[in-house]
DNA sequence: CATCTTTTGCCGGACTCTCGACATAAGCCG
DNA sequence: CGGCTTATGTCGAGAGTCCGGCAAAAGATG
């Protein structure tokens, strides 16, 4: 049984013809064709024309065929809900959003999921049977295991509530669930650094998050809280109590609330981080400078990141990112100054590529990871030849 | 193919008949005895006494053999070589150490390596034949892939040099490198919190350092220098200036050198780890109140971890831990402020129980785990059946 | 000591997987 | 247009795997 194998070839070796697969895989050619014939019968493969004639029959290439099926992500906040329809290249096919409050409850959130999952299929012309899988993203504390969160502090009524069960009652398929920072980790990966083992993506809005991935693989922890870099106490930042009921920590001085402070302070009317990105696109010198320091502020707890799980990519993204290269500047300012060279002579730092795209692209990728895993894969071909 | 499941069964379903085998497997009794007769003959698995009889026949228990083959592991510091004889389970058979500098150069230092190998496997009557792997810790980073040091800063003629190559040259057998503090976290793991998925290691002695493994793996990095938690800058140990040119940072606060230095401003006649160790012993006031306070300092960047990682333990080893209690009090003390309630509520902070000895287990369980792999399992088996 | 129960080793047969060969399809070339 | 080259589909044979049954072994039981 290892139809999945040949898949994953023509997975990450791009289309390929019978004869090359058989010739990379060590299979013979009738061997290969068989697979294939499964893999073809299940759509996931298909002909991808045909390639240049060596004086005989043109051999036909086969390639992945991304919209063999479809899967949805969700990607949940505080205030807002977003849902796209990808095939299972990541490619998006249609979107969705809408203001919805996290805090009115499963009943009313995954009910806005359930029929926006069946109106972008409808949108697509895609039947129910085409949806492979679901995957989600929930602002706070998850357990991925079980696809519930964990006392999260911003969603009243969420608490062990059964996530999967709810949306598996209405659309049944798979449902997989994980916190948001961690969606946007892989949705920035998938879409713009395929190859890359270490990645951190730090998420600044309202607080500041990190989702780590490191030897390849998302690092939930122990409880499946890992991430937290809000909470760090920062040098220099003594005496600026958080809400977190500490005094000092980074998401104290650098998140948007704290920054909206500060330029309130000096006569500016900001609320959140949309206006101090307005005004810092605007060329306003005070945000400008105030976003840099939060640059800085921020590198400080990067570089410690760094330093410690050794990462090739750090993205920077969230609310606050669109303040763009100031903040930027201010990171890598500190991180360069502060980190070991060895960590730091291939890191590279950069804004989130994806931007507010990443959670929904990572709640994808975590959807199609599941779909297209060589258990998966052997189930469905069982299903076929059986 | 699928030996090697069965003996992953056997592995961490403690000693069990050939009947319950076929049960939990699915497979029918006479291939799982087809397959324990593989392992008997490799030695892998062996007799464990009969089981009580239900009226017939008693049936006979099987075990995992720890004592089939043996390997070897090497703990090298900056100053001293390490290296134990172990068996598949990780008992330790027999211990070597010797005061040797690892400025002296790879062609002495694995000189010794090399002798030191042959001399234990003679010091237990084992034949080179037994001898099925060695893992080898060096201080400073490694790649693990190659087996090379790079850019050591204490390790000079080491950089890019191929230790495995090196020692097969004498003894032909797997040779697994890893840095020092990586090993001592694997150590400790396998010999004390076997089923923790989620652990850190901090070695706190002339540096601090970490070794990290979530989600059950060890956590290298990009680079392979991941664990870096000396240099953090401390929030109010500005103006220190630390080895790396940098100042505030942990290490330069509280690593040996610092608290050596403290103590000896108020007159005691301290010179390293051991002197502070000893006098802490002493009951002397005042280096246990400076190695409690470098437990709140380090207690600071322990919280960041907790937050970051969220980790089931915190291991505190290193030469310094040798001072005992005071120092994890010190530490506790901070992370229970600092850190997460969610991250510290199944948090264990211990001492390190291996000691001195959390290096060489490491290595042995480097080799161990090596040896044991399925991998290699399915090899050895073709190697008897076919 | 004879019989019964349960485990273990052995063996034939069924099943599956994979291969290589052969026939067919498809385009090139004179 | 017919022969040539190369790719694809089909099929039977061979190898390996796994299962179930049977006989022997080892101890319990009366």
């Amino acid at each position: 049984m290892k139809t999945s194998d040949v898949f994953e070839l023509l997975r990450d070796g791009g289309p390929q013809t019978r004869a090359q697969l058989a010739e990379s895989s060590g299979l013979a050619r009738s061997t290969i064709a068989a697979r294939i014939d499964v893999l073809l019968r299940l759509g996931l493969v298909a002909p991808y024309g045909d390639a240049v004639s060596t004086g005989g029959r043109p051999p036909s290439l086969l390639a992945l065929n991304p919209s063999a099926r479809v899967v949805v992500g969700v990607d949940l906040g505080a205030t807002h809900a977003r849902a796209v329809l990808a095939d299972l290249a990541g490619t998006i096919l249609a979107e969705a959003r809408a203001d919805l409050d996290i805090a009115d409850g499963p009943d009313v959130v995954l009910g806005w999921v359930t029929t926006t999952v069946r109106s972008l299929l409808r949108g697509q012309q895609r039947k129910l049977a085409d949806l492979a899988a679901i995957g989600i993203g929930l602002p706070g504390p998850v357990e991925h295991s079980s696809g519930r969160a964990i006392n999260p502090p911003i969603m009243p009524g969420w608490d062990r509530y059964d996530v999967p069960a709810h949306v598996r009652r209405h659309v049944d398929v798979p449902v997989l669930i994980d916190n948001d920072v961690n969606i946007m980790a892989l949705g920035e990966q998938h879409a713009h650094f395929p190859d890359v083992q270490d990645l951190v993506f730090i998420k600044v809005s309202t607080g500041i998050g990190a989702g780590i991935i490191s030897g390849g693989a998302l690092q939930r922890g122990a409880m499946g809280t890992a991430g937290d870099v809000g909470h760090v106490r920062l040098p220099g930042a003594e005496g600026v109590t958080c809400r977190c009921g500490n005094e000092g920590c980074l998401e104290a001085v650098a998140a948007a609330p704290a920054l909206a402070a500060t330029l309130r302070a000096s006569g500016a009317e900001v609320t959140g981080s949309a206006d101090i990105v307005a005004l810092v696109r605007g060329g306003n010198l005070d945000a400008v400078q105030v976003v840099r320091q939060a640059g800085r502020d921020m590198g400080e707890v990067v570089a410690m990141v760094v330093n410690f799980i050794n990462p090739s990519v750090v993205v920077i993204g969230g609310a606050m990112s669109g303040a763009g290269e100031h903040l930027i500047a201010g990171i890598r300012e500190t991180v360069y100054q502060r980190s070991l060279p060895l960590a730091t002579e291939h890191l590279r730092i950069v804004p989130s590529a994806a931007g507010e795209q990443a959670g929904v692209l990572g709640a994808a990728a975590l959807a199609i990871a599941h779909v297209l895993s060589p258990a998966e894969i052997e189930r469905a071909s069982l299903a076929v030849t059986g």
